[in-house]
DNA sequence: CGGGCGATTGAAATCCCTCAAGCTCTGTGG
DNA sequence: CCACAGAGCTTGAGGGATTTCAATCGCCCG
């Protein structure tokens, strides 16, 4: 089932999501698409018409400067409504690139509307959706003006980690994160070299083990406590919404 | 009428809003209250029942490290649902103050659930609210990631002054800004002393003139270009939703 | 007139950036 | 099987933006 781990998701938030609402979200894609590694699939500016769901890879959400200074405002994985905030807001402020090649599944406007005309608590969710997007925007925010650039690298780590593990993507003291430093640097508001250091000061603390693109984490608390991350933000509570 | 700013807000980006729509508005708000500055209305963790419309004044959305760093990550100024995705959301992960003293009405997560069992244009122009929200947060990651601090001064400033003006509170070049330099380094995720020094420049350049809280914009066109301010992200084209 | 908050200025220190090079790994073609 | 190329990772050194510490100043308000 193509919105298997989105559904897990939003059953995590509300267990009462019910399974024709999950019907009806599988039914609200109208096709798939396999895309490569690094291509765009929405750009700046654009009027969009359709949704886009990841089912498989990893994407972006970046703006750019004029001089090219990039930054990457949100990652998605598997299970994640890339775009859904276009719905209501039609017009693109900011573009969208495939990290990994990807599978994706489109979700037409038109579908989503007719939700939110019939289904008003799975439309709650899909808002819930947005919301907690934005809730992971704060965080980053906070990172960016807040968190020296080490903290910022621990607190992203244990920020995918948790939501790779709440649609099952992870299991045990070891995760892929399939990105570049240069890519990671566009996350986290640093420069590439930076990145580079920050990850080699991980290591020395012992905090992780880095190699490759596959990440391990021996002692996940000591981890969370070093960046101070609370898991509130990512709204896991079950709860009637 | 106590929801004039937000309704002209939302017209704005849907002329379709109807009439009906701003009485349903109107009726979801319980009461008012009158806050002085610098109290917590929300705090961090709270489980929360109501939403919360700034009718007038200044608020922010903040949250804060262990050793007292804090970010201040939405500014509110009249019109503006500060805490509207609290909704869907429940779980506080920051907290909500007034910078200045503040008349705000609450909005009982109640009436906003019937909204959205009922009246699903409507609902979808809420969401736009929280969704746009999320968008002005991206364009501050991106300042607190990508821009210089002058840059990111110059580029809040501008933001501040279209949200003012699209909701009647500012005309002409001149606008206020109630803030201390402190709350501002807390906004821009720099020390309230390099603030200082950044104003100080802004001025040098003769981008604007800063007295005491009162800003005057000499040549509005030459600012957003100095900050690279596009206004796209904040939706303003009037589009069906 | 004094107290306090906020604005301003200076100087030294720190974090992170840029430039520049070398290194490692992987895939490819001969 | 090896040479090579290219991408990505690593390291060093110097510079710049911003921070921190420490004063001083100005102004509003009691």
């Amino acid at each position: 089932m193509l919105t298997e781990l989105l559904f897990r998701k939003l059953k995590v938030r509300d267990p009462s999501l019910s399974l024709e609402e999950g019907r009806v979200l599988e039914e609200a894609v109208s096709h798939c698409l396999d895309l490569p590694a690094d291509v765009d699939l929405v750009c700046w500016g654009e009027l969009v018409d359709v949704s886009t769901l990841v089912i498989d890879g990893w994407t972006c959400r970046y703006g750019q400067l004029e001089d090219g200074r990039r930054q990457i405002m949100a990652l998605h994985m598997g299970g994640d409504f890339i775009d859904l905030h276009s719905f209501p807001l039609r017009r693109m402020d900011h573009s969208v690139a495939t990290l990994t090649p990807c599978r994706v599944a489109i979700v037409p406007h038109g579908a989503l509307l007719r939700i939110s005309e019939s289904y008003p608590h799975l439309t709650r969710l899909l808002w819930l959706s947005t919301v907690i997007d934005a809730a992971i925007l704060r965080q980053w925010l906070m990172s960016a003006g807040r968190r020296s650039a080490v903290e910022r690298m621990a607190h992203l780590v244990c920020e995918l980690r948790v939501r790779l593990e709440v649609v099952g993507l992870v299991e045990g003291p070891e995760l892929v994160l399939p990105f570049t430093q240069v890519e990671l640097a566009d996350v986290l508001g640093i420069s590439s070299i930076h990145t580079n250091r920050v990850i080699g000061e991980l290591r020395e603390r012992g905090l992780l083990a880095w190699r490759g693109r596959r990440i391990t984490i021996p002692d996940v608390r000591r981890l969370e406590k070093f960046a101070h991350f609370d898991a509130t933000y990512l709204a896991l509570e079950p709860l009637p919404r």
